[in-house]
DNA sequence: CCTTGGCACTCGTTTGGTGAGAGTGCCAGG
DNA sequence: CCTGGCACTCTCACCAAACGAGTGCCAAGG
């Protein structure tokens, strides 16, 4: 396997190289014979014919029925991918366009919201950015503000920048002055540990003996706990943008196809569960058709990068898009915006 | 004009009403002799022919093409609406379920984005939710939360029960203390009034002398001001919900028309000019075909309510789905959900 | 040994034509 | 005023034929 890349003889890899060019451009089965027309080679339709059933047994190449050009199969854009693509680098203005965009913002939902349609946009296609749960996130701050009586607006900073805002709605009854307090102790004590850890601590705390003498302490820790509780439900953790684009995919004409594939970006947990596999991955990652359930069974092809701090992964952003797509623009497109998410995420934790 | 509904005589009234509501059930256009044999009538085909010959006549009803059976135009359905229909109450369950999803949450956003998934999977339709700018309306409290150096997150409760956070980024400093101070200032100060009117009063007050020697009333106004600033910008303040359902509706089968429908409803601010027309009615508002460029383009129907707190209209509620639809089902719907709403914001603003 | 032109074969697509079916409009008679 | 009858129109489904695109294979030529 590690010698698929050596398989092809130089001639095969350009003419599969030159096919899967012409069908992502446009759209259509390529026949010798257009093939011959391009130019690109000095041989008759029948020698690329030749050439071509080889593809075809190696399984690089299908038809879609008898007298039909040919298709690259799943394992044919596989092989272009990873052997024969040539990326085309992003043009001045789109990095502007997108450092720009990236560079904006503030609130860090706010900016992946924004990339998330950036992406759609630059790209034509399915725009997709994730951000997995704070949970696993160490805090900068937390804050409490009395918006009403009994209720109680809950403020997370995270060291990556990101805010989290929740009301706690609760009986016990806290004057301004005692959650200013209360969000002071709590940013002091936790201060860069991940919510789960704080978590964990203040049930610990409960336990303790000289919490249940402490009226002030109790009640800092049914808060804290009440904060941290449930900041997974926080929704909106997926930033789907863009779905419009498909329509103007020919691929999708039939109308079941387009249904089905509308109805597929409506399950997000199926989606949240595929991009969290891409999460561990350092680089691009780009699934084609078989490479995963969620893809195989619609067509589709994703390109995704994990963005985030040095080490720690943050969350993903992608495209989604049917599997004919321009990789050769799509994997540098989608690349960069995931260097400039993490640049902008490492430059708030410097703050 | 307001004699329109005494045009038509009872047999073509009878006529129409059945007309509309089997074309609604079936899709399809109506012909003599299916109404005929419908049994609500002791007619021939024949006569029904007659009928709906002068209905055609006086506008109520379109043959697609000779010799296919007739559809309503908006003026049918206009009529059929205003004089003909029976509104179907809203089931024992389906009350249930509004009250209990309206009851349940606590942000007014979250509750509103809530009802527009609701309001989309009970009437199969898309559903909309427009909650306009706060600034049209009266705050509770402000605070200001330090977020990082030099930003500081700003909170203001409405006294409807809205919450609204943006992050301001400034170049003064400021401590937690005095933050703290000037949330409470503000609030002291501007309790019940409108974001355009404390504007206004922070402008103004940065010309009176006084201000210009007071340090601290300096950075308070700087920073009033800053957080009042472009609260219009908050975006999410429209939902559009279960665009897919639309795919499911046979009159847009043809890609095209399906295309153009979900540009429109990307055209966020068309959509929003429109709803915002809807805003100062009071009661239920149905929007037919040609009744708005929107949807006469479209092809769209708009059922539609104000929701708010009793004089003072908040925002609107509604669905968005073809012209063939059931108006008798989804009136009541949306004119509950409208009230749901409403109830909830008035509860919130009594505490 | 590779290349190439030729040729038969396969399929999908388009075209034209035909017939059935559905529905209407109109008319004349009850 | 209602009704049956009849001619007319339009759509749709179906079928056959022609067409075109493309392949596979083979035999000849460098």
């Amino acid at each position: 396997m590690s010698q698929q890349g050596e398989e092809l003889d130089g001639r095969a890899r350009e003419v599969l190289r030159e096919i899967v060019m012409q069908h992502v451009a446009t759209g259509e089965a390529i026949s010798s014979r257009s093939l011959a027309k391009g130019g690109h080679f000095q041989l008759s339709p029948a020698s690329l014919r030749n050439v071509m059933a080889d593809l075809e047994d190696l399984g690089y190449l299908a038809q879609p029925h008898t007298s039909a050009g040919r298709v690259p199969t799943d394992r044919g854009y596989r092989f272009f991918i990873n052997y024969l693509m040539k990326s085309r680098m992003l043009t001045q203005r789109e990095r502007e366009t997108i450092d720009e965009q990236v560079g904006h913002g503030t609130e860090i939902d706010h900016v992946l919201h924004e990339a998330s349609r950036l992406l759609s946009r630059l790209a034509d296609q399915v725009g997709v950015v994730f951000m997995p749960t704070l949970l696993q996130f160490a805090i900068r701050s937390m804050d409490f503000v009395l918006v009403a009586e009994n209720k109680i607006l809950c403020v997370i900073v995270g060291t990556n920048g990101v805010v989290v805002n929740k009301i706690i709605e609760t009986r016990l009854n806290f004057t301004r002055d005692e959650l200013e307090k209360i969000g002071r102790y709590i940013t002091g004590e936790f201060f860069g540990l991940t919510l789960d850890h704080i978590r964990r601590r203040l049930v610990r705390m409960t336990e303790e003996e000289r919490a249940m003498q402490d009226q002030m302490l109790q009640k800092t820790i049914a808060l804290g706990i009440e904060a941290v509780n449930d900041v997974r439900t926080i929704d909106n953790d997926l930033y789907v943008e863009g779905a419009a684009s498909i329509l103007t995919k020919p691929e999708f004409s039939e109308t079941m196809a387009l249904r089905k594939t509308f109805l597929a970006l409506q399950e997000k947990e199926k989606l949240i569960d595929l991009l969290n596999s891409c999460l561990t991955e350092d680089g691009l990652q780009i699934l084609i058709g078989s490479d995963s359930d969620f893809t195989h069974v619609h067509n589709f092809s994703i390109v995704a990068k994990s963005y985030g701090s040095h080490n720690a992964p943050l969350g993903v952003v992608g495209i989604i898009g049917p599997m004919r797509m321009e990789y050769a623009r799509m994997a540098p497109l989608v690349d960069y915006i995931g260097r400039a998410l993490s640049r902008k995420i490492e430059e708030e934790e410097q703050q």
